[in-house]
DNA sequence: AATAAATGTTAGATTAATCTAACAAGCGTT
DNA sequence: AACGCTTGTTAGATTAATCTAACATTTATT
């Protein structure tokens, strides 16, 4: 609800919490840390703002969790970086550097590049037929 | 020779500088700032961190000069800017949003990804025949 | 259960980038 | 040449993100 656009460095943050709770069911303060490459007290620091913000809860000194709004806003953010990730593949980035890149750009990118890069990897899944697979098609409509 | 890393944010003033200068003549902080939506004060700071750092050269109450390595720099990052524009503008972005985002991205994106889209974006440029441009050829060599 | 190790938090400093307000210089018109 | 407008600079405050050091709590080991 609140679109109090999240700073980049929030949205890592939220983000991370979001993986690891994929990955391993808890967030810790430690693995965000580790993850990020940050201190942990950056991290708490992070996490006293996402509460204010409502993106997410914590009883103190255990593992973090996201509020529905939180997990909404984080899905987000994740599928921005999967799409960004497999593009960058697809155009021949290796996956180390894919992820790194598609996790700066996931911040920065408007909606409408967003859409465009989608339309782009679409077809591709979509028509796995056309072997030769040029794609942006200047759509019409 | 020095490759201290420029900020994202100086990066944007050293640009800015060059282009300016290419359009204009000249590089004022008062057009500076309007290009980049700042106040003058956060210009005068940026130039003398970039006079700091030997990119640019500025006699008191006048126009900024870029220096060799500071031509050098912002020719590098333009180069980044217009490949990326062109790049988005090839996905099918409007070109006011290509111009923004590919301002954001220069400044973040590995050589890897940056070689990638170069690689992509040859193929076109060497063969203007190709009417309908149909892209994103899966190239095999 | 006591203690040690690991993990988490708090306090306070640092850095970078911005801003506003106040001051200074240059220029253009009369 | 003097005044006023435009442009540029300096000083100092603010904000966000990080860090280190010190402290607190929890977990594990004996």
């Amino acid at each position: 609800m609140e679109h109090t656009k999240l700073s980049q460095s929030l949205e890592d943050y939220l983000e991370m919490v979001h993986m690891l709770r994929l990955a391993n069911g808890i967030a810790r303060v430690k693995d965000i840390a580790a993850a990020l490459t940050v201190k942990m007290p950056s991290v708490a620091k992070a996490m006293i703002e996402l509460k204010k913000l409502g993106l997410v809860t914590q009883e103190p000194y255990s593992g973090i969790e996201l509020t529905e709004e939180g997990e909404r806003v984080a899905a987000m953010i994740l599928n921005r970086h999967i799409l960004l990730k497999s593009f960058l593949i697809k155009l021949g980035v290796s996956e180390a550097i894919a992820d790194k890149d598609a996790c700066c750009m996931e911040h920065i990118l408007s909606a409408e590049t967003l859409g465009k890069i989608e339309d782009f990897m679409k077809p591709a899944e979509m028509v796995p037929l056309a072997r030769k697979s040029k794609v942006l098609k200047t759509k019409k409509k």
